[in-house]
DNA sequence: GGGGCGCCGTTACAATTGGTTACATTCGCG
DNA sequence: CGCGAATGTAACCAATTGTAACGGCGCCCC
């Protein structure tokens, strides 16, 4: 958990289809001193969230275009994001499913914006409290990766140099480890320079770091590519 | 975050001075597999809290001994555990209150002993996320599925990778096994493109999953099909 | 200043994925 | 058994991805 936010304030990602719930909901908590992304149906949510990644993401059940629920089951599975359901349907086993499906916390309206702020606040709360001071080592599976040094040790030991934009794109990875990486957010995370529009730039990178992780490249241990989607790594990462 | 469970199951501390309440918590709490501790009053409570380290705190706010907020406080600030509010007051302020105190939840009387558990399960997930990935792996009649290296794995041993859409369908199947589920349920739940009118896309992504389940086509033995109503996963499935 | 060298973005082309289509097969129902 | 609708699946194709090859750029050393 805990997206570790792009620059400053933490952000805020907003579904909901009626617009003034969107201005309430969004001003409240850009007063809060938040970041905010509203959007007013799931495919441009999830389109959002291909070039941003939000730390809190409230949704409204009630969407006209799809199936809340689904949306929410996708969410917990491929992002980092805590989830706060905010929906009209007040029935205990409305919540019961919605939080079993991944939901963080599940709000029923009419609600009072204060309070979704402070139930923000809450899961960002926990959310930032593990995130540590930033390392400058890391191991999975038997590898080191020491981004001081810039050198990446195989399990039989043997080291090799990892260039800067590798080992840019490696702690990338480590940092965010069994989730779902988009393009889009990779780039914004690398300050990847204009690489506006059409760019297999990416695609490069990850290729020359699966050498280096000496990945086989019919089906990679590590760095699976999702089609369509993005890559993600996989792997229990400990830094220290 | 995330006490350390002892060893199994996690540990519920409860405080209220109501004892129907406490047997009622309890009761519901220890019947979804969890441990749990159970105290009237303050003193004992903090008293148990000594030798004890609970996972999830549940907490009254109207006890008569001392202030309720004041207690979560201190165990916001001296305890990893997670802190669930349990009050009579349900004004917002109230609630606010509570949370910003550090109580990870507020939920307010009178209410569902289910969405208790569930509530305390969706803390317990998060605290546990950090750890490594998400259980991702099932396992049926020998087969293994697993959902994060998206590798399938035949009773004899062999590998076959899944791709985005097998594995999502998969994965679909084994979270709801012996039922039936129709093309739009599939649909939906898999978020797959605007699926348009008609399509056979899914019917096509059943047929290449059967291929690498090893489906005998004249009679199919995992993935069913109910002639004009969809399809039905059997077996026994066991999440690990 | 020049030459060598490594990094890294770009391009081109091969491989893979997954939706669509077309046609064979099966099912439900007389 | 015949018929229409539903289903299975091979084949096709557009989009996406892997990666080898090329070339510009900065850097170091002489």
């Amino acid at each position: 958990m805990s997206a570790p936010a792009a620059s400053c304030a933490p952000l805020i990602a907003l579904l909901d289809d009626e617009p003034e719930i969107r201005v309430l909901l969004a001003s409240a908590l850009e007063e809060a001193g938040f970041r905010t992304a509203a959007f007013g149906r799931v495919a441009e949510f999830e389109t959002g969230l291909r070039r941003m990644t939000p730390d809190v993401c409230l949704v409204d059940l009630g969407l006209p275009d799809q199936d809340g629920l689904a949306l929410v089951w996708r969410l917990a599975r491929e992002t980092g994001a805590a989830i706060i359901i905010v929906s009209g349907r007040a029935r205990v086993q409305d919540r019961i499913t919605g939080l079993e499906l991944g939901a963080d916390d599940y709000i029923t309206k009419p609600f009072d914006p204060a309070e979704v702020v402070t139930r923000v606040r809450v899961l960002l709360r926990r959310g930032r409290a593990r995130a540590g001071p930033p390392q400058a080592r890391a191991g999975f599976a038997g590898w080191r990766a020491d981004f001081d040094r810039h050198v990446l040790t195989a399990p039989d030991g043997e080291e090799a140099p990892l260039s800067r934009a590798e080992g840019a794109l490696l702690r990338l990875f480590l940092e965010q480890p069994n989730r779902l990486l988009s393009r889009e957010q990779m780039q914004d995370r690398l300050g990847g320079g204009a690489g506006s529009g059409f760019d297999r730039a990416m695609d490069v990178r990850i290729s020359r770091l699966r050498v280096k992780l000496r990945e086989d490249p019919r089906n990679p241990a590590f760095i699976k590519t999702i089609y369509g989607a993005g890559y993600i790594f996989i792997g229990d990462v400990d830094w220290s």
